[in-house]
DNA sequence: CGATGTCAAGGAATC
DNA sequence: GATTCCTTGACATCG
């Protein structure tokens, strides 16, 4: 089993996840790559075999109204297959998570549009990167527009006009408001693509009430015999949360301290609450967990100081 | 140098 | 139809 956290690295300072430059100073994709290095060795020297690439590693590369930056992907091919060949060579698995602007089920056609454009660069430069089916573009169903099903046809129905390269990369992933494991295992009944089981939003949105483990092995399930599933991990924030609210007479704020919302990750994972939901993977198939964190690979590395110290596996 | 404002983007709730 | 929240860090500017 591998664990993965997601893009911004903690554990030593001065590693940049992606050049996030203003559009002004030229920010580029071959400047993403030279950080994207230094992370690579990090991991190894961490042993942290997974790794979820900054969604703006290359930046603008889709923007609409700059075409200035479109090519970076054939100006950085080299570049490219060189942290590509880095990457197979310590074992991470890549990914990527395009942000919450990417939408592919919008009824905004041009919404609809850039997100096809969005998923293709990812997925490109994964392939550029010689990475094998493992590594994916994981997304969400999208929007709800007053009517779930619509917006599950949608998505099936934009999910067919993505690019051949698009459509091998693109998996879906369980949300906490919106679209269930069950409505995730529709869309896959219908375009065979590949299911991220989340834990905290399954945690969150259950309506079918299926268990934990039937609805991890059935999002398993999704995937080939010879490409590894991977899964989202994480625990609830318990902290209160402090919200600076402004008086509309006054214009005055003041702090106000309200209780977590149940989808906020924390800072760290709790072992047990990971133990306990390894316990439900019994007898199912392997997987390779990334730890969604706020303490993003501090947080990797304690829960794998902390299972063995609960003599379990890493 | 420290404080503060700003950043490409959508959806949903609220008015 | 317009506004605000969600949520996040780091760039950019100003004093």
């Amino acid at each position: 089993m591998r664990f993965g956290f997601a893009v911004k690295v903690l554990g030593e300072p001065g590693l940049k996840s992606n050049d996030a430059r203003r559009w002004q100073s030229n920010p580029h994709l071959g400047v993403s790559l030279n950080y994207l290095q230094d992370i690579i060795r990090y991991l190894e020297k961490k042993k942290i075999r997974m790794y979820r690439m900054s969604s703006d590693l290359a930046p603008y590369i889709t923007h609409p109204e700059m075409p200035q930056f479109r090519n970076q992907i054939d100006e950085c091919l080299d570049e490219l297959a060189y942290v590509g060949r880095m990457a197979r060579a310590a074992d991470i698995r890549l990914s990527f998570h395009p942000s919450q602007y990417i939408v592919l089920n919008s009824p905004e056609e041009r919404v609809a549009d850039l997100a096809i454009a969005d998923y293709h660069a990812e997925a490109r430069i994964l392939d550029e990167m010689g990475q094998g089916p493992e590594a994916v573009v994981v997304t969400h169903v999208g929007g709800v527009y007053n009517d779930k099903s619509a917006g599950m046809e949608r998505f099936i129905k934009n999910y067919n006009r993505l690019s051949d390269t698009a459509r091998r990369r693109l998996v879906i992933e369980n949300d906490e408001t919106n679209y269930s494991v069950e409505d995730c295992l529709y869309i896959h009944s219908r375009t065979g693509i590949r299911i991220v089981f989340d834990y905290l939003h399954h945690m969150n949105l259950n309506p079918a009430k299926w268990s934990l483990s039937y609805a991890l092995g059935a999002a398993l399930a999704t995937w080939p015999a010879d490409v590894t599933p991977k899964i989202h991990f994480s625990s609830p924030r318990t902290e209160l949360r402090e919200v600076k609210r402004k008086n509309p007479i006054t214009g005055k704020s003041r702090a106000e301290l309200l209780p977590p919302l149940l989808d906020q990750h924390s800072d760290y994972i709790n072992p047990y609450e990971f133990a306990f939901f390894m316990e439900h993977a019994e007898g199912l198939r392997e997987f390779d967990v990334m730890i969604e964190a706020k303490g993003k690979d501090l947080a990797l590395l304690r829960l794998k100081e902390n299972l063995s110290k609960m003599g379990l596996p890493t």
